[in-house]
This record gives structure tokens, C-alpha cells and sequence, in this order.
DNA sequence: TTAAAAATACGAAATCATTCGTAGATTTGC
DNA sequence: GCAAATCTACGAATGATTTCGTATTTTTAA
């Protein structure tokens, strides 16, 4: 059993992203995107979204005939929950422990600072 | 196979993570400390370790008769592992989404909000 | 309408991580 | 020195994920 609802396996999430990224698809579709990073059977790509579908990952309608998927479970929780899991069990609870593993080292554009300082500011106005 | 020599498993990490804050451990210690947080049989423990160390996630010597652990990578190099592979594979190569996702809505702490701001002045002297 | 093509359902193999039982070796204490 | 306790090695069961083959159903089109 998953940690959470929204903690999607691996594979799972990069069919997720296609969803996201491209909207509802056939199964066909959906195994044509995959199929550009690397081979996959139709099989394959069918059977995981029957999972997903079972999992409530995605829901699908029937077209005329074909099957739709689309993604149920928002791209945003989905992150959060991956993030979560990272920061309790590598970074023992800590975001920000996390955060500067991240950006240290890291070569940031000027538009990039900029945005961390935005970030800060929020920050600073939203606690307490 | 790994993606990374030093990417460990779940378990895995819990182990090294052990080794890191404890220090050279026999099996025996390592099995109580894991106890502490859920009941895992002595041989699982042994085993766990010996899967790592034929995957060179630690070397062991014998200490007159029994065998004392120790972790052969390095926290850091480790962590940073993690790091790289989430970024890639949940937010398409841009560490700066996967910072904004982390401390959106993060209730930082005054001296965080301190670290945060030495983090982007390094930023701002290490670029170019 | 019916043969070919396309789509779906489903079982099962393959792989990996985790867990532990059992057997055998080693050490300790009397 | 020997029985009991401790430790190690190893095989195998379990469960999760991914992959695909085969069978079935549905659609298309001549």
C-alpha cells in the first residue's frame, strides 16, 4: 500500500506528466509520448493506466468508443507529496537542509536569484 | 542496476544513515537502532548489510571475531544523488521549480530566513 | 456481412527490494 | 572441553512494479 494516495510509482508519473502536459489522451497517445524517450509496448502503456485507473490516479470516458484518460490527481499535490517524502526520509524532516543541498554549488541565472529573493520576501511577510 | 553507484534503496539509506550518525557499528547496533523505530529482525538487518556491501554501499572488518560496519559513501555525495534524480524526474531538470515547490508555504524561522539569505548571496558571487 | 484492423482485458513472467528461517560457524562461560 | 549463546551465510518467500503475450471485443471498410 502507497504512503499517501498521491505518491504515484515511478512509472506511473511519467504517465501522469504526459497527462498533464498534453490533456486527456487515447491510450494510444499516450504510448506514442512515452515511446519517444524510450520503446514501450501498447500493452504496457494500456495496462498502467488500468492500474492508475484503479488506483484513482486517472479517470477515462468512452469516446464514441475509445477510451479518454485523463489525470485525477493534481500535478501540484503530486509534487508536494513527492517533496515530503524526500525532506522526512533523506533530509531527516528539514526543507531547508534540503534546499541548500539543492542550490548549493548551484549556478543560478539573474532571473533565478531574483525569483529566491521574491521567494524570500514572501516568506518574510508570511510567518509570524 | 542502480542509476548511481550511490543511489541507495529506501532501506538502504536508513542503514547508511545509521552508520553516518553512529559511527563503525557491528550488526548487533545497527538492528537495535532500527528497532527503535520499527521491529526488523536481526538477519534482516545482516543481510541489508551484506547486500551493501557487495554493492560497496559500506566495507566491514573483523574486529577480533565479529564484523564492524562502516558506511563507504558519503552523505553528502548521497543526499545530493537524491536531490538530482527528483529534480529530473519529478520536475523536469529545473532545481529552481523543485525549491519553490519546497518552501511555498513554509513557515520558516527568522534564522532560516537568514540562512536563505546567505545561501543567495553565495549564489550571487558564484556566478558569472 | 464479414475479414482485417484496432482496442481492451487479463494473466503471468521478470525484476527488485525486503524479510526472515534455517543451518552452520564461532565464541563464551562454566 | 563442551553446551549454550552469539554470530554469519545463504536460500527462499513475499510483495510491488513493470512488461508483455494472448485472447476477446469492437470498429472499419470493402
Amino acid at each position: 500500500m502507497n504512503k499517501y494516495i498521491n505518491k504515484p510509482t515511478e512509472g506511473e508519473l511519467e504517465i501522469l506528466q504526459t497527462l498533464w502536459k498534453f490533456g486527456p489522451c487515447t491510450v494510444k497517445r499516450v504510448n506514442e509520448i512515452m515511446n519517444e524517450k524510450k520503446e514501450v509496448g501498447y500493452t504496457t502503456s494500456l495496462k498502467m493506466l488500468q492500474i492508475m485507473l484503479e488506483k484513482g490516479f486517472c479517470v477515462r470516458e468512452a469516446e464514441g468508443k475509445l477510451h479518454i484518460y485523463k489525470a485525477a490527481i493534481k500535478e501540484q499535490q503530486v509534487k508536494k507529496n513527492y517533496v515530503k517524502d524526500m525532506v522526512d526520509q533523506v533530509f531527516e524532516g528539514s526543507p531547508m537542509e534540503m534546499v541548500v543541498q539543492t542550490l548549493g554549488n548551484y549556478k543560478a541565472s539573474p532571473q533565478e536569484i531574483n525569483e529566491l529573493k521574491k521567494l524570500i520576501k514572501d516568506l518574510e511577510s508570511h510567518q509570524m
